[in-house]
RNA sequence: UGGGCUGUGGCCAAGCGGUAAGGCAUCGGGUUUUGAUCCCGUGCAUCCCAGGUUCGAAUCCUGGCAGCCCAG
């Protein structure tokens, strides 16, 4: 009766409502939908309590209310060594990881991926908030989701065109609060359960605590860039450029009461440089270096480019020049404006206006020529 | 063992006789599929100690104690 119906369409569950209504929506649409829920990480705690268990249920009730078959895949190997390991290493040196894009770019998009397709799917869909829209010449691009507020393709920038020509995004289409109103107007189980946070898979948790467990901590001294002792670290891992909470100090002698900032980190001496003031200075670049870049479609880009680039998650973008070598996938990166608390292991997303065009990985960010102190 | 200054909640810091501002930190919450940032809310401090003067003092006086500075 319908031309989707031949067309499978494994969609990634993990019990919340993104997900609960994409698998809502495509099932409507007439696709042969198949949820599948994702176990990566056991959390279970010391009463026996695993969310994961709670979260598979509602994957259940969900799934029986639109009526797809569902099942549960444990990835859990795959995620300690491509992405729990990698995140640690990174902590390690001093930097500040996105574990959540490699875990799109290892994980979902692609051990579940090929897992999906071996059970003969044609498309794998998740509940991002991204879209896709496939060109008259066969490449697909990835662009924002139509809501700014929820956008998540910079997440998804390590995609290659190979992962997305087999994605679907129904979510990318409609605004948040439309998704809500879906799935209270179809009862789904998940309606009105609050939007989980977080690292996926591992979740909402005291995240200096749990890095506590598996990373040692050392503690030394905060200092100012001029020497100046003014408090004591737990541990220079825990920290990460800009940060403002959880320094413990205020006030200082020379009548200044503006909140202090993480401004950067000294491996060697284990050393955490704290600076007064949001817009202090050091926490300014205007030009960074980094590595693994990676794009979206196979076009290749020239040496040198002009675009729109985000170094954080809901960051807005702003105007760059990308000089790219493309033997070594490294670039330099120049910002129209000075950009503020530049990190070193967080990505660098360029955009063409709603476009995702790829990203790479920050390493070290310059002002004036000059290397900040940043690891 | 001469002179000067200072001593208010974790840190800065208002207050100058009328019954303890504010900022930062902390804590709680909101936003957020990284970590941050950001936003909102949050302090029953008796004012170094002991006396005294006053109807009444953190604010005045006396004596201690502590720290800093300048002299020697």
């Amino acid at each position: 009766m319908n031309e989707n119906a031949n067309t499978r369409v494994v969609v990634g569950m993990s019990g919340g409502v993104d997900s609960s209504v994409t698998a809502l929506l495509l099932k409507e649409q007439g696709y042969d939908v198949v949820g599948i829920f994702m176990k990566n990480w056991d959390d279970t705690d010391d009463t026996g309590f695993c969310t994961a268990t709670e979260d598979y249920q509602d994957v259940a009730l969900v799934a029986d209310q639109i009526g797809i078959p569902y099942y549960s895949v444990n990835f859990e190997k795959e995620y300690w060594d491509k992405v729990f390991t990698y995140f640690l290493d990174e902590y390690k040196k001093g930097r500040t990881p996105n574990p959540d894009v490699m875990c799109n770019k290892e994980i979902k998009f692609k051990a579940f991926l090929e897992y999906a397709l071996e059970l003969g799917a044609d498309y794998v869909a998740t509940g991002h908030y991204a879209r896709v829209r496939r060109d008259q010449n066969g490449v697909t691009h990835l662009l924002r989701g139509i809501d700014s507020n929820k956008d998540q393709t910079y997440f998804l920038n390590q995609l290659s065109q190979a992962q997305l020509s087999k994605v679907m995004f129904p979510l990318g289409e409609i605004e948040k609060p439309e998704v809500r109103a879906i799935a209270e107007r179809a009862g789904l189980a998940t309606a009105k359960k609050k939007d989980s946070t977080g690292i996926c898979f591992i979740g909402e948790r005291d995240f200096t605590s749990f890095l506590k467990e598996y990373l040692p901590a050392q503690s030394g001294e905060m200092q100012t860039l001029e020497g100046e002792v003014v408090g004591t670290h737990t541990g220079l891992m825990y920290y990460t450029i800009g940060q403002r909470r959880g320094l413990g100090i205020g006030g200082s002698k020379n009548g200044s009461n503006d909140p202090w900032f993480v401004i950067g980190k000294d491996l060697t001496k284990n050393v955490l440089y704290v600076g007064q003031g949001y817009e202090n200075e050091h926490l300014y670049a205007d030009t960074l270096e980094g590595s693994d870049f990676f794009f979206t479609t196979d076009e290749e880009y020239p040496s040198e480019f002009r675009a729109m680039a985000q170094f954080r998650y809901r960051q807005e973008a702003v105007p760059v020049t990308v000089f790219y070598d493309a033997e070594n996938d490294t670039a330099r990166v120049e910002f129209d404006e000075p950009a503020r608390a530049i990190t070193p292991g967080q990505a660098i997303v360029f955009y063409d206006g709603d476009e995702c065009l790829g990203g790479g990985t920050i390493d070290a960010a310059y002002s004036d020529q000059k290397q900040l102190q940043y690891v």
